[in-house]
DNA sequence: TCTGGGGTCCTAGGACCC
DNA sequence: TCTGGGGTCCTAGGACCC
């Protein structure tokens, strides 16, 4: 048997034609969560988004998009709201312009956490092999789960609900990257289950779009040489995808397209990086602003101090990010010799990235990113270095 | 009416080494 | 006095996702 390098197992079933794999994805999951709290908003346009609370005026309810000035976007919008043509990632006062008396409530951040992990082990007692996606859905395989695929479904559906009293859309195929479009077919609260001899009737007549890694830039460039649908792409040459797309992205884009993916589920992470990132009221410039930059700064290397302290995290690079009012967004790390989780040490590090950007125009976002993560427990400072006597020596040599 | 915040992965180009 | 070809590591930026 020939060993896959790089690549857990999960079970001997994660691999080959015959796995039942699902994509479970909660409806509309901010704006459900929050109908839970305000049942009579149910049926109508709700978004959930914004920075903070807007004030509604007094004795007119609930605050609507229309009342909304700011930068903030659109978190979720509830199928009402959709039909409008709001969408997640939009900016509010856009929303506002297509669907002015939509209501708007502030994210509970808290709730959703509360309602995601009360799901997951919903589904977790049913089927145990999961791949964590993200606060609103999963991978489950259910190769191994005894049962017929809908029946399971329901039982899934059923299980969350009773956990959270939400609606849910599964999608279940041989293997995620069909799952994760299946369980778009009927939403919300849907079941598609679908085999390989399912999709050229139903995966190619989708747009390129519908599979998950293909954006908006690779759907432009796509739609630029005439291919529109998942099937255009089945039809387009392998070697002429790679020519124009690059050997990997192109040979993917052929495989994606033939409804082939073999990724086993990924049931547990290391996190790679952790950061915060703030946009502000307004633009800020670098030197007429700078009291009030310093202190966004410093806000951020406390609240990402405090996240390396809970998670357990030490840094071996620090980088700042800066977007200026022209939206234009740029990068600085600094690696660091000794790893760092401190918000004194994490300042100084976002200090001297910052010194290598010309700093002449204004701004609208800081962040700062701790990444080359160590586990606390298992950092393990090296044995005095004797290097730090050679490296002077250098110095005093050519500068006597 | 300009575009949030938290992530991952890939690529291109330069430094550096052999 | 000018010239190789790889390989690896690092950084910055960009595409994409939830």
């Amino acid at each position: 048997v020939k060993d896959i390098e790089g690549v857990a197992e999960v079970g001997a079933s994660s691999h080959g034609a015959h796995r039942r794999i699902a994509h479970l994805d909660m409806d509309a999951f901010f704006a459900s969560v929050e109908l839970l709290e305000h049942p009579e908003l149910k049926g109508l346009p709700v978004v959930v988004g914004g920075r903070r609370p807007v004030a509604s005026e007094p004795g007119k309810g609930y605050p609507r998009l229309k009342d909304y000035v700011g930068r903030g976007v659109a978190t979720t919008a509830t199928y009402e709201a959709r039909a409008f043509g709001v969408h997640s990632g939009m900016g509010l006062m856009k929303a506002a312009a297509l669907a002015p008396d939509a209501i708007l409530l502030p994210a509970h951040f808290e709730a959703y956490g509360k309602a995601s992990r009360a799901f997951k082990a919903a589904v977790a007692e049913l089927a145990p092999v999961i791949e964590d996606r993200g606060i609103d859905e999963i991978y489950i395989d259910l190769t191994e789960v005894p049962g017929e695929a809908r029946e399971l479904a329901l039982k899934l559906k059923e299980a969350v609900r009773q956990a959270t009293g939400l609606t849910c859309s599964i999608g279940i195929t041989p293997n995620k990257l069909l799952s994760k479009i299946a369980s778009e077919l009927q939403k919300p609260n849907g079941i598609t289950i679908l085999g390989l001899e399912d999709i050229p009737a139903r995966i190619w007549p989708l747009p390129c779009g519908a599979i998950n890694g293909i954006g908006p830039k690779a759907t432009a460039k796509l739609e630029a040489f005439q291919i529109r649908t998942i099937g255009d792409l089945a039809k387009a040459n392998r070697d002429w995808l790679v020519e124009h797309f690059g050997r990997s992205h192109g040979a993917w884009l052929h495989e994606a397209a033939h409804g082939r993916d073999d990724r086993p589920l990924a049931m547990s992470r290391e996190p790679k990086s952790i950061s915060r990132e703030t946009t502000f009221e307004r633009d800020l410039h670098p030197r007429l602003d700078r009291e009030a930059l310093s202190l966004i700064l410093l806000d951020l290397c406390e609240r990402l101090a405090q996240d390396l302290a809970r998670k357990r995290y030490l840094a071996r690079c620090v980088g700042i990010k800066l977007r200026f009012e022209d939206f234009t967004t740029i990068t600085r790390v600094q690696s660091l010799s000794v790893p760092i989780a401190d918000a004194a040490s994490l300042r100084e590090a976002a200090r001297a990235s910052l010194k290598r950007v010309a700093l002449d125009r204004r701004l609208r976002l800081l962040g700062l990113r701790a990444g080359d993560l160590v586990k606390v427990d298992e950092y393990q400072p090296p044995p005095t270095a004797p290097s730090r006597v050679a490296e002077p020596g250098l110095f005093t040599d050519l500068n006597p």
